[in-house]
DNA sequence: GGGTAATCCATCAGGAGAGG
DNA sequence: CCTCTCCTGATGGATTACCC
């Protein structure tokens, strides 16, 4: 077994490596940068570090796309192949036994999810591993990465933005919208017409600073605008407000269906 | 003209070394 | 051991060059 260079892995900063690997799979230097979320300076330096480190030219610009030379067709499988081994030891574990194991899992929900899923996961957690203690943290989606990066919580459950490439997600399932509103207070009839539905005056549910909350986008896509008179970051609230006041909101069926009027 | 790569320059973070 | 200063490297914004 051949001895490691340590001197000359240390001067050769491996996350040129990472940078040379979203070269091969995109062929643009601007591609391969909004991959690993750096900007296409840095991706443009980084590429002239590996052209000079290795001597060659690596990619060659050809009308829109970068062409690799055969010397980066060479390495791109071992290179490849590296930082997949590379991948593999730093994420693989000891197996988890967690009918053993006694520590504490922070959980960043959004707070629909959190009161929808914490009852049923605590039962089971509590089933199969009797140690294992649950805290659900607030989590809102343009701080919850940073969170997870921090060691804030392990773990984050709601519905948030991609992430970085070490961010892994799983879809849990596919949400829905349901409206809600008292129908002593609006003579609304159903099923709601879309014209019906935007003059009306509404109620959502907001994590963040604006009033529109998570309609925000889907109105922009749309093209219209809805009045929205309140806007709360917990859809209890919200469900409270509908019940007292002649407003119609717009909520996660699961939710609706659980706790709607 | 639009898209993309390369380059220049400013900023920031981290490390090394000097001095108290 | 701690603090300060300087140096180095990485990054991003702005700009330029190049190609279709």
């Amino acid at each position: 077994m051949s001895s490691i260079d340590h001197f000359n892995l240390w001067s050769f900063d491996l996350n040129l490596l990472v940078a040379f690997d979203a070269l091969m799979r995109e062929h643009s230097v601007t591609r391969a940068a909004t991959r690993l979320k750096i900007k296409q300076s840095a991706m443009s330096h980084n590429l002239s570090t590996l052209r000079m480190l290795l001597d060659d030219e690596l990619f060659i610009r050809v009308g829109q796309v970068m062409k690799p030379t055969p010397r980066a067709l060479a390495l791109a499988l071992p290179i490849a192949r590296l930082l997949e081994q590379a991948q593999h030891a730093i994420t693989t574990r000891e197996a988890f036994h967690p009918e053993q194991e006694a520590r504490t899992f922070s959980i960043g929900f959004s707070s629909e999810l959190e009161v929808l899923l914490m009852p049923s996961l605590t039962a089971q957690v509590q089933s199969y591993a009797p140690g294992i203690k649950l805290l659900a943290r607030p989590a809102q989606p343009e701080e919850v990465h940073r969170m997870l990066d921090d060691g804030v919580i392990d773990l984050a459950i709601g519905c948030f933005g991609d992430g970085a490439e070490r961010h892994r997600r799983k879809l849990l399932f596919e949400q829905s919208l349901t409206c809600c509103f008292n129908p002593k207070l609006l003579d609304l009839t159903v099923p709601i017409s879309q014209s019906a539905y935007l003059a009306q005056r509404h109620a959502l549910v907001s994590q963040n600073a604006s009033i529109r909350g998570c309609l925000e986008y889907a109105m922009r896509t749309a093209n219209v605008e809805v009045d929205v008179v309140m806007a709360a970051p917990e859809f209890l609230t919200v469900l409270s407000t509908v019940m007292s006041t002649p407003v119609i909101t717009t909520l996660p069926t699961r939710i609706a269906n659980c706790y709607g009027p």
